[in-house]
DNA sequence: TCATCGATTCCATATTTATTGAAATATCAA
DNA sequence: TTGATATTTCAATAAATATGGAATCGATGA
């Protein structure tokens, strides 16, 4: 993966509302949620959250397919995956970085988004 | 970790020129690089690069240290060791995401930065 | 067809971010 | 002290980002 699509995948991830929205939808699994829900459960106007859909999915964090009248979005974890391999390999000492030694929950932060 | 650190380190990371200081001091070690050593590598004028340097600091990914007139920066696992934690709790399905599936280093992307 | 619903695109605006020259600060050496 | 070096802070500017109302597009059902 090239620095420049972590640096995009990166950047959508780097604002509170994309990232609880792709952490409702790491939650929601293969079955999605749809943008209207996303915008209420996030708490932003449609044509903000369509922005902000929009970001992750250039960024190749999230896959969209229409049901009817609405758009499901689900998470793509290639993407995750990749960028989680890059800063593993280009942004850890090699010793520490690794979710081996960081994989305890945070569980007073389970909550915060929903 | 909370969402914010987490945004806030994020953010510092999805930048191409901080992205670039970061694996260089990852690369440098303890002993870390300059600033005005890292403005020349990356080659932006001295006051963009400490403009970058501060949002690192202030996002807990670099330390800095002086020596005679030079400041020192070097990378602190730390924060990049909670956030790889949050990631892979938050953000990744439990299953794939994780560095073993994805660990094999992208040779071809070795030399870019430096 | 027509009204409605869900989502996006367009537009205007406010905020944040990135950039660099110039000035200020700190250290050191002569 | 004076001058040189390394870095940061300040100021001005340009560019990118985030926001939401209004208009538009697509799909559905009466």
């Amino acid at each position: 993966m090239d620095a420049n699509s972590v640096i995009k995948a990166l950047a959508a991830l780097a604002q509170e509302h994309r990232l609880a929205v792709y952490r409702l939808l790491v939650q929601a699994g293969p079955e999605g949620l749809s943008a209207g829900i996303l915008a209420d459960r996030i708490g932003v106007a449609p044509s903000s959250m369509s922005f902000h859909l929009a970001q992750l999915a250039n960024a190749g964090l999230v896959m969209q397919r229409r049901q009817s009248r609405s758009i499901i979005y689900s998470a793509d974890f290639d993407v995750m995956n990749s960028v989680m391999g890059y800063l593993t390999e280009n942004c850890c000492g090699g010793l520490s970085c690794s979710p081996i030694t960081a994989f305890f929950p945070d569980v007073s932060d389970q909550r915060e988004v929903a």
